[in-house]
Formats: C-alpha cells, sequence, structure tokens
DNA sequence: GCACAATTAAAGCCATGGCTACACTTTTGT
DNA sequence: ACAAAAGTGTAGCCATGGCTTTAATTGTGC
C-alpha cells in the first residue's frame, strides 16, 4: 500500500483542513460581538455590557472579558460606565457579518431546512463559510429568485 | 417600542441561540478525533499518537490530552505504548459523524460549492449541522438524484 | 439630595486546547 | 545484542472563555 506521504516538511491536506477549521473557530467570538453590539447600537442607540452578556446568554464579567478582547484587536472601544462602540475595523466586521449571517439562513431555508434548525445552526455554521463558499451561497440563491 | 421581553427568568431566543451553538462546538473536538481514529484503524489496523497528532496537524502530546479527554467520556480505551482504539459509543459516534461529514460535503458541492473550499469548510460547518438541518439535506440531495 | 437599585468593573477560579522540554519505552539496523 | 531512532508519556507554560464574588459607579424614586 503506497502511503502517499506528502512532500516532507510540509503538512498533510488533512491537517491543514483542521487547521483552517481552528482559524476560523477563533474568529467566531469577534464576529458574533460585533454583529451585536452593532445591532445593539442600531436598536438602542447604544450597547450596554449587560444587553450585551444577555442576548449572548452569558454572564457580564464574561462579555466584559470578550468586548476587552475587542478592544484589544482594535475592533471596539469603550468608555468606563458608558456603552461599547466599534470602530472602523469592528463596524466593517459587522458588515460582512451580518451579510454572511443573512446568506446563510437563506441558503438553509432554500435547501428545505426548517426555519427553526435554519435560525439555531446558522449561527453556527457562518463562521465557517469562507468567501467562496458565501459567493456559491449567493449564486444559488440568485438563481433560484430567492434574493 | 414595544421591547418584547420574553417571559422573565427565561433566555432570549437570541440567548438560546448562542448557547446551542457554543455546545456544538464543545462536542467537535472528540467528533473530529473519534472519526479520525477509526480511520486509521480501517486504513492501518491501529491508530497511534503520532499518527493521529499529525493527520490533526498538532504536537503529539496535544493530541494525548484530545485523548484522555476521549477516554474520560468513554469514547476510546488505550494502552500504553500501543495504540488508541474506540469504545462501542465511539464507534457510533465515529459512524454518525463520517455519514453527517459526507453528507455535508455532498450538500455544498450540490449548491455549487467548488471542490477545494467545499473540502475546508465542511471540517467545521458539520458540527453545527442538526439533525433536522442533516436530514434535510439528505432530502435535497435525493431529490436532487446525487445520492 | 439621598438611599437604594442597577450597572459596571475587577479579581480570581476552573476547564479546554494549544505549545515546548524532557524522560521513558519500543522498534530498528547493524 | 545493543546503539540509535522513533514513538510515547508527563510536566508545566500560556491564552481563551466560561463562572462567582466583591467593589465601585451611576441612575432613580421619593
Ligand atoms: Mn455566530
Ligand atoms: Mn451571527
Ligand atoms: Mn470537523
Ligand atoms: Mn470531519
Amino acid at each position: 500500500m503506497p502511503e502517499n506521504d506528502p512532500t516532507p516538511s510540509e503538512q498533510s491536506e488533512t491537517a491543514e483542513r483542521f487547521n483552517q477549521a481552528r482559524t476560523a473557530q477563533a474568529l467566531a467570538l469577534l464576529e458574533d460581538y460585533t454583529e451585536m453590539i452593532d445591532d445593539l447600537i442600531r436598536d438602542h442607540g447604544e450597547a450596554r455590557v449587560t444587553e450585551i452578556a444577555s442576548r449572548m446568554g452569558v454572564t457580564h464579567p464574561t462579555a466584559t472579558k470578550a468586548i476587552a478582547r475587542l478592544k484589544r484587536e482594535g475592533l471596539a472601544v469603550s468608555r468606563p460606565y458608558r456603552g461599547v462602540f466599534l470602530t472602523e475595523a469592528g463596524t466593517r466586521m459587522a458588515a460582512r457579518v451580518r451579510t454572511r449571517h443573512r446568506v446563510v439562513v437563506d441558503l438553509l431555508l432554500a435547501v428545505g431546512v426548517p426555519g427553526e434548525a435554519a435560525k439555531l445552526d446558522a449561527e453556527g455554521i457562518e463562521h465557517h463559510v469562507s468567501d467562496d463558499t458565501l459567493h456559491a451561497f449567493e449564486a444559488f440563491l440568485r438563481a433560484r429568485g430567492q434574493v
């Protein structure tokens, strides 16, 4: 059985696949929080820690830590005892993430996934949808006139 | 603007969505390792730590820790300096996960996702595909005669 | 304008999943 | 048979993302 080992010192295709999945997952939290903060500012004019935590389903110290990471990565700023605000980069991420989220839900619905499952599963799936896949989803929806 | 707060002491729909995504993610590592170990035993008659680590794209101590968790959760057993083996539960998980992985790849291909992206993205997406969604995917593929 | 409620911050605990460094066992080649 | 190589185990470090508890600040009602 010829084990076709890929050129030495190079990762197997399998390993690369898992590495990409891990990288995508590492961004998931940032993506969900920026989208959420953007939502809150649209709907309420401000994004408060307690409200963010409540909607994310975590305690407020957990949300505070996540926001600290957003700030560290240049996606958000905040004023103590006031709200959280997105930077330019954060706003761009929120816009991209919102669109992708919507496309994923629409795609799931278009292939026949029940509404409830589509909403639930999309929250996790979205973070693993690459640009290529997103474009394919959009093309599929367009071809179906579902967009 | 009437904020329709869901019955007090009950999580918002949004929070539930994020909680489900977190729960699914917590199982991802177990799912990928059981599938991998099952693959290795099929192809090589045994699953060794070094080989598992290499294919997962991690160092061997990282794989050893993951295997420790599999054992703790009753999915695998191992004999020191020998291989890793799946329990009944582990074998069942591997079978379920393998099928789901294949269906996800096929679904992505069927809606027009390029092969390379389908293979890469499926590795992360699969863990967030619920039973309802999986069944919808299968129905869609059947209707297309792509199964 | 003050007491109390609500919000936010800060500290510290735990589990997970990466890593490196080092020790030990098994396998291999001569 | 034994030395070297490969494989495996173990210890300990770090970052992340959950949590509870306690302190500080802000907002509210009277
Ligand atoms: Mn999400
Ligand atoms: Mn989302
Ligand atoms: Mn996977
Ligand atoms: Mn898989």
